[in-house]
DNA sequence: CCCTATCTATTCACACAGTGAATAGATCTG
DNA sequence: CAGATCTATTCACTGTGTGAATAGATAGGG
């Protein structure tokens, strides 16, 4: 549950309300999807039942009431604890190139299944030459500098399975099809 | 919905019921993970409501009833246009490994979120051994050679990244203080 | 002055995705 | 013939996320 980590280390920060965290986080983390308001109160009220996250006040100044919450001292040793684990990458992988590519094969041919894959390295090329000429921006934040980065890394990785996987099309077909 | 496109797929080949879709499942996307039973009949439950799929037989042989389903019409259209669909790549940057560090800031300083991310680099590149050795074994299906390679390129992306987010905690560390 | 638009803050109903255990008939094996 | 195993499905539950609805407060314009 990463989006109740998140939530948890704008707490650390400070108590705060739901409206308020949506916005902080949509703040802190620009090149992340913006939060939902209702994704939010859900994941208070889930951390809540936790134990990692407290209502401490219900406020009402200028406008509707706000309930503010606060992180617990269990809230806090579950957010380091998250903090210093490492992610183990890959106990199963997940590929949606190779699955939709397999599906192809499954439902036509090669040929077909040549075609898909290379109009996807197309898209994949296009993305790329976005992502390197946003780049060259010098005045780009440092947040987007580092999500372009991530991007432009990752578009590569597919882009060699790609690769990899166009010399194997035939080969693949052939352990589909029996 | 992947699964559903997926469960389409082999629906594409002929009719099944849901106990053989799920071994189906597993034996033709063996790098995946396995598919829960619950979630192959909640996701064909979901596929009739949608007309993609429908029921039509209920056998009953060599054991209890099995529920046949063939793919429909409106499901060969919705599969062929979801291969064909080229998948848009990142239209938010989705980066786990961000959100770690940005965190690990949020909450301490400069020098634990460097050896966060160190130890993290540390259990990728182990990871990255394990995958490139298994790459040696001649009889490796193909399935998994993809897999394998799908897997080095991205932990080889995740640490591209790595390298370049260390040279910037600090620059981050900034960035989120004020 | 009041009407509407906007901002603040939360709630609700709903959908999808996935897990683990339960159920239950049939067959095999010692 | 008792228990284990295989076949096939269902159930209750959790987590995650979306979009619309609700509702109070305030500011600006005719």
């Amino acid at each position: 549950m990463s989006t109740g980590h998140v939530l948890l280390g704008l707490l650390s920060r400070g108590q705060q309300h739901g409206y308020d965290l949506k916005r902080a986080h949509d703040d802190r983390f620009p090149a992340a999807k913006p939060m939902a308001y209702g994704q939010v109160y859900a994941s208070l009220e889930r951390l809540h039942r936790q134990g990692f996250v407290e209502p401490v006040a219900v406020q009402r100044v200028d406008g509707p009431d706000r309930t503010v919450y606060a992180i617990t001292a269990t809230g806090r040793a579950e957010l380091t604890d998250w903090i210093e684990t490492v992610e183990t990458p890959f106990v199963h992988v997940a590929n949606p190139l190779a699955t939709k590519v397999t599906v192809a094969l499954l439902v036509t041919d090669t040929a077909y299944a040549t075609t898909c894959l290379e109009r996807q390295r197309a898209s994949h090329l296009d993305a790329m030459r976005r992502y390197t000429r946003a780049k060259t921006d010098p005045s780009l934040p440092i947040h987007e500098v580092l999500a372009a980065d991530y991007a432009i890394a990752h578009l590569d990785a597919d882009l060699q399975w790609m690769e990899s996987a166009l010399q194997r099309v035939a080969a693949l077909g052939e352990a589909i099809a029996t």
